[in-house]
DNA sequence: ATGGCTGTTTTTGTATACGATTCTGCATCA
DNA sequence: TGATGCAGAATCGTATACAAAAACAGCCAT
């Protein structure tokens, strides 16, 4: 009953500060993340912050340079191609889980409001414009069915995942924005609430496929920020 | 040309240092890994120690308590069961790209001597009863196919599902030693070397069942210094 | 003996200091 | 004009200092 953790410690709140950012794509891959820099907006010191970074560079979304600093991420498209690969793989079984656990009917009373609940928002900021929001609110309804299929290390590995994939889908992403189409998402939600694991997991590739489809890999990865560095190497 | 990197970065080599000994099972689980500690060990400050740790943690195949220090992780049947089940989804894909690799001679001509010399090394360990290097050269096969496999994602995944596995086999496993039998990893390379995908990944799930049958997840997480940490909390 | 209290010791958490490396801007020279 | 080199500034890598928390040991009271 004690407060425990009145806010997680303050390394992993710059981590989430830095993923939140990513998610929302108010940072571009390549910025450079300077610790004192980092350390002045959250007030911290650099062995704080220098702690956050680590994490994030094991997580890859950060890459630390020796003597440089660490920079966002700018995955490549061989990459891009693992990570979507490996979605491939994992979100369908993550789904085919979720849709088991609903054979518990307190596991339905307990997901069903919050799926629910989740595609609304979706839908409002969609209707709103908010594409930051939308884009956000998408990649965590994968965590939510992640959540839901009860499976730690699969939620993690999901987690850095879809970060990754955020860079992604702002480096490469060909014409419109194309979010995951809420339909997409309310009909996954229909088969894992009845329980179709094996439709679920179908539709989770459909959706995982389209995704994909909706990027441009074409082998140079374009930005800003790529010809200073692409010449440096 | 520059010598590079001589030797990888301190951090690295701690962390090495520890994964090695959880690889060749000469520590247990539960065991405190005290700052101060390894740092006199590899003669680095606690800076780097600090460093090593956090990304065991990251791994996780180390825990860290708060103002308590770092601990090798004891994983519960819970997260065993959840290791397993990552590993029965993730290495069947990769011996199957494996083996769809193996579709060009270049990567024959590399990888066969590769997998044929990995095996006649676990032989020889196994011959001459040098249980160690038996069960570091098992979980450094699966590595090796997920080399071959050519996908960074899923070979840092599987590196840390096997460091954590060796933890559970050393907390679970039920009579004889019984790692992975030789035979399975020589009948795998065979479908690995021959192209056969849907072959490779039906030989691997059935290794890892195998595997996971070889444990004894009854509830109970059993060892010595288990009492008297299950009593802390 | 048992249980609780208190001062001491050990160990971790965090900030900071200092050397090393890279970056930047300006002056110099072909 | 443009390249080159060289301070000076900024930034990173690492060790270390100090504060805070936990573990430990001894002591007293029951």
């Amino acid at each position: 009953m004690r407060e425990d953790n009145g806010q997680t410690d303050r390394t992993t709140a710059i981590r989430n500060g830095i993923v939140a950012a990513i998610l929302e794509h108010r940072v571009q891959p390549g910025t450079k993340l300077g610790e004192d820099e980092l350390g002045s907006i959250y007030g911290a010191s650099r062995t704080i912050v220098r702690a956050a970074l680590q994490a994030l560079a094991h997580e890859g979304i950060v890459v630390i340079e020796k003597n440089r600093g660490a920079f966002i991420a700018r995955p490549g498209p061989a990459e891009a191609r693992e990570v979507f690969e490996a979605r491939t793989l994992i979100e369908p079984a993550i789904a085919a889980r979720a849709a088991s656990r609903a054979a518990d009917p307190a596991v339905i009373a307990e997901w069903a409001p919050r799926l629910r609940a989740h595609l609304d928002e979706e839908r409002a900021a969609l209707a709103r414009g908010d594409d930051r929001a939308a884009i956000r609110l998408s990649g965590e309804y994968h965590m939510l069915i992640a959540r839901m299929a009860a499976h730690s290390i699969y939620e993690a590995i999901l987690g850095e995942l879809i970060a990754r994939s955020s860079l992604i889908i702002l480096l490469y992403k060909s014409r419109r924005a194309h979010f995951c189409g809420t339909d997409h998402h309310a009909v996954l939600a229909d088969a894992i609430l009845a329980g179709d694991g094996p439709g679920a997991g179908r539709l989770m590739v459909e959706h995982l496929v389209e995704i994909e489809h909706g990027l441009d890999l074409g082998e140079p990865a374009a930005l800003g920020a790529s010809l200073s560095e692409a010449l440096r190497g």
